[in-house]
DNA sequence: ATTAATGCAAAGGCTTTGCATAATT
DNA sequence: AATTATGCAAAGCCTTTGCATTAAT
């Protein structure tokens, strides 16, 4: 569940679903997103699409990729150095930054986001409605240890 | 200790105690970043000086915060629309969010943050040291309620 | 007097947009 | 055939930087 890596099938019919246009270029944005975990800028994607599709461009990264939120297919966030991000994973979740390499993969822990939960449950913030929490942890990657994901 | 709202003299003294010229427009940027809570952009500091310092540059606003981030006296943040915010509370800590103002206030709650801290402690995470986390808590004020801070 | 900070304007990233062309339904 | 997306280039927004002037030590 966590980076579906979706079939280019799977990308039209998504695409269909939600009433855009089935292009190529959607297809592929929509697929290398699926395919990508680290949370990649529109600039990473277009560099890894442009090398099969000379004639792409950026500004259509940016819109298939702006097309793709608007329509619930993707997510935008904001990393610590003001870049925007795109995740193809929709529930909402957690991240792990690494500050060195500048990644961003996804941490998922049902226990820890329960145990914040229903602390929230227990003592709420006087003057405020919780709607969401995200804990973004701030990690150096281990050498020569297995990774996550 | 919270939003320190620091004195002139308490502003010239930390300038001076990190080695930095004490110029009018830093005591002024660095009050001023003292007395808001709301974790304000460059921009935001500069209309509110600009009032009583009409000679006052927004460059200047922009490499004063930058200085006093460098000198340790700063904390910058970037928040979900990808703007630059500063922030004159040093300790390292959470924030509560208000998206349909775009507030960003300190949420300090040492239980929680103890209770988040002994977890990791429990299960660390494979791959990865943990060096810091924070919690952003989506938030909407509650209306006739007293707020916060 | 020396050294560093300011203000202005210009340049720099990253992202969005206008418009003619090309592709999808 | 009608409508929408694409590519290109130009504009935009926020932030940083170069340089002559002004201020702090």
């Amino acid at each position: 569940m966590m980076h579906a890596h979706l079939s280019p099938d799977d990308c039209r019919d998504r695409l269909q679903a939600v009433g855009l246009k089935v292009t190529h270029q959607r297809v592929q944005v929509l697929q290398e997103l699926s395919a990508t975990p680290t949370h990649p800028t529109a600039e990473a994607l277009f560099e890894q699409l442009a090398q099969a599709n000379p004639s792409l461009s950026l500004a259509t990264v940016y819109r298939v990729l702006g097309d793709l939120v608007e329509a619930g297919l993707a997510q935008r966030l904001n990393d610590q150095h003001g870049r925007r991000r795109f995740d193809a994973n929709l529930a909402p979740h957690h991240h792990l930054i690494c500050e060195r390499t500048r990644e961003i993969v996804d941490f998922e822990d049902a226990e820890l986001i329960n145990l914040i939960a229903d602390y929230f449950r227990r003592k709420p913030i006087l003057g405020f409605t919780i709607e969401a929490f995200q804990l973004n942890i701030q990690a150096e990657r281990s050498t020569g240890v297995t990774a996550l994901h």
